[in-house]
DNA sequence: TACATATGATAACAGTTGTTATAATTTATC
DNA sequence: GATAAATTATAACAACTGTTATCATATGTA
């Protein structure tokens, strides 16, 4: 028994780590296991020995995306109060920092991938849940404090943010436009001032 | 010579539509060239014989779906005038017929895949910039017309209109949300009520 | 030290891929 | 109807994939 955590553990994160940056430098095609081995400086003894399979190992590339977006997300909530949380929450996960640009471009990857993966699809709604779980508890918690109106559908409500994220952040990364600092935060202050 | 048009280019049709159907149910991944054929009825050889290679067949495809979106645009844009064009527009390419279902989910594979292929990028970003121009000029029309406040950025705002635009189609399609018409409109209505 | 287990490297396996060449068949042209 | 050309089918090729088994080495334990 180690003292720290498992070695196993600290393994799998640097697989994921290294798969990460692969994915989201050349894409899922270019992640074979292999390209892993050698991006990760060993050879695929390691993979095999640390993962059941393939994709054992990129739903936890995925999760650990989803666990990091998450601690992104929750350290930004504590910074704020009431409705300029929502926005603070927003800006702090869009592709504005290289972690974030890496994060986006292989969750990009993943989406593009899970329309013929039915074990993502399931993982990619499962986060989905969440995520909007989340946001539709801001968003009653501001309702209940009267700083949006009370006849949203909060249902309705926590999917608009999301969709209005990523559509953001998608352009902000696929597309060839770059979004300045005050443009974000501008298209986010907009979205605000619909709901409030 | 033939009268009508050639037979090659109505293959290449056929060819693009079978692929396009494959892709939007099983993703690029399950779009081997031996998949096509399949989905076609026919064997590999029609398909090395009207296409130089793989990638030449699948930017074909692509070129197929935003010529088709284009289409769609184009006769929104000349059903309405003014301010109410925008929204016209907006909602007439968003996912909700089968056909642009099909489009939106084989468009989205098509943007995962990019981010290993430089071939894939460059296409996309012409037809991002294609698609951009597009919107500025509209935007430019209202301006002179003052349907819009006259002091925004008129690239700025072609951009924010494609990423609200991405934004409710990525999660109409990807995500397990359904959008029912009237809270497509109500999403619509809000982003114009914002430059307006 | 001796043994056992965990770890990592290597190699072989079957399956699939895009490409290419060649064969069979149809279609057009004289 | 004979000949040439275009079209479609078939097959073989090398390269790559994930998986699995086997090997060597390191690590820990008694």
């Amino acid at each position: 028994m180690s003292v720290l955590a498992d070695k196993q553990t600290q393994w799998r994160a640097k697989v994921a780590t290294a798969a990460l940056g692969l994915i989201s430098r050349e894409g899922l095609q270019g992640a074979s296991l292999r390209a892993i081995a050698r991006e990760l400086g060993c050879t695929t003894g390691v993979l095999t020995h640390y993962f059941r399979n393939k994709d054992e190992l990129l739903l936890f590339v995925l999760e650990t995306i989803m666990e990091r977006l998450s601690v992104i997300l929750g350290q930004a909530a504590r910074e704020t109060e009431g409705l300029a949380r929502l926005k603070v929450m927003m800006l702090a996960i869009l592709p504005t920092t290289p972690e974030l640009v890496t994060i986006w471009r292989a969750w990009l990857a993943f989406v593009g991938a899970a329309l013929g993966d039915r074990g993502l699809v399931e993982e990619h709604e499962r986060h989905y849940a969440n995520f909007k779980a989340f946001i539709r508890q801001e968003l009653a918690a501001l309702q209940a404090a009267g700083e949006i109106h009370g006849d949203l559908d909060l249902d309705f409500e926590a999917a608009a943010w999301i969709a209005t994220f990523d559509g953001i952040g998608v352009n902000a990364i696929a597309g060839p436009q770059v979004y300045s600092p005050e443009q974000l935060e501008t298209l986010v202050e907009r979205y605000l001032k619909t709901i409030s």
